[in-house]
DNA sequence: GAGTGCAATAATATCGATTTTTTCGCAAAA
DNA sequence: TTTTGCGAAAAAATCGATATTATTGCACTC
């Protein structure tokens, strides 16, 4: 019997893989503005594929929330908007929260050698290359959550990440976090989580996202005020 | 300019939308059983249309949960579990009551109509048509949080519900409510919300999830057992 | 007799073309 | 001037066929 075929990573993604990651990509990070059309001719000439990998791909990202579907007319990314925002903030509070609970009470060796690793990297990472901090920013907070023992809620959690992500590229320059010492914050949340210190962890993560929440906030609404 | 073309509900459905509810049925009913191989061919004579729209379908399924996507090898329907079961009751206890607090706090003259109107036809409903009854039950718990004005939260409310049904199909007749009183239970949530006493629906609520998910929680480990 | 490698088979993933639906522009009527 | 009703153009949805990839069975070696 084959050993282990299914984390093999070493085969070439699908063409459905990889419509899905660059579309979601461009949506992300603005590239895609919110509300705009994604025709599939267009799509298939930029990616150069067939059709149904590009469909498939919009499929995955509608239940992303990513993607607008409208019936027999077609695909658009999803709007913005200061009320969607606030609801995602909210929701990302309470649920983070009790995957990081779970996840404390359920932490082992491995999650915590895992969590160290993804702050090292994501510290050492300079700013200039945003995608890749981004990234790294992603890996370390799921890393965070990764012992909670609830699929759903962590694709809960994982896809709220996601939408609230495109808020912070819509943001774009004016979040560089010079204000905030955010290293610091992310090493204290760290500490406290590897010292199974679940309230600590708890406060300082929500307090985190707060605060960026309400950076946030204050720049769409001088935004809209315009 | 054309008058709601968007909620209009004369049209016949694309073949897309045919086949996500036809299969999502059959998934949920256990007609098609926990792990079950999906194949693209079947599918497609069973319902009589291309393989495009059947992909199509399945993959909005697996963002529902219910289907899973093995990569280069097809899909498969969903494996359940006690585990599985326990997370979905906790996380819909948790979302639920979210929802329904907001709800009660942005309730309206219309929101109370159609949640009377939805508790009327579930009760008048007889219990031998199990599929239109679950049907009516699942109406009348959306519209008691129909007035939530966080479009994600109802969105993961809508989820984790289909998800449950699953399991009390997978019940079956064992879980006929013969020994509760399920329609008391059901018109004093109504009557807390209407009141607009948000602590008594809640309780009540979760009381009715947990006591159902105790009693299918029983069946499964007698079952497991076997 | 157990394991290995290779073809035959089956199923998936993808493409290109066709059908259906919507959108858009323009002219005719109110 | 605004509405209404075509028809052309564009786009989406769907189909059937092909290319790709996994699975299966069987002969062959050790």
């Amino acid at each position: 019997m084959n050993i282990q075929p299914q984390i093999d990573p070493g085969q070439e993604p699908s063409a459905t893989q990889r419509a899905y990651l660059a579309v979601r990509q461009m949506i992300l990070t603005g590239e895609i503005p919110p509300g705009e059309k994604l025709k599939i001719e267009n799509l298939r000439k930029k990616l150069d594929m067939g059709g149904s990998p590009i469909r498939e791909a919009l499929t995955l990202l509608v239940s992303d929330l990513l993607v607008e579907r409208l019936d027999q007319r077609g695909f658009r990314s999803a709007e913005v908007g200061r009320e969607n925002f606030a609801e995602i903030l909210k929701l990302r509070c309470h649920l983070e929260e009790m995957a990081l609970r779970e996840s404390i009470a359920h932490a082992n060796q491995v999650w915590e050698d895992n969590l160290v690793i993804s702050h090292h990297r994501m510290m050492r990472e300079p700013r200039n290359n945003v995608e890749r901090f981004e990234d790294l920013h992603k890996t370390f907070h799921m890393n965070l959550l990764a012992a909670c023992t609830s699929k759903v809620l962590l694709k809960f959690c994982n896809q709220l990440y996601d939408l609230n992500i495109r808020y912070r590229y819509l943001a774009g320059r004016a979040l560089d976090y010079s204000t905030r010492d955010i290293g610091s914050e992310h090493t204290a949340i760290m500490n406290a989580a590897v010292d199974r210190d679940t309230e600590t962890a708890c406060h300082i993560l929500l307090d985190h996202y707060q605060r960026t929440g309400a950076f946030l906030e204050r720049l769409f609404t001088s935004e809209a005020a315009e």
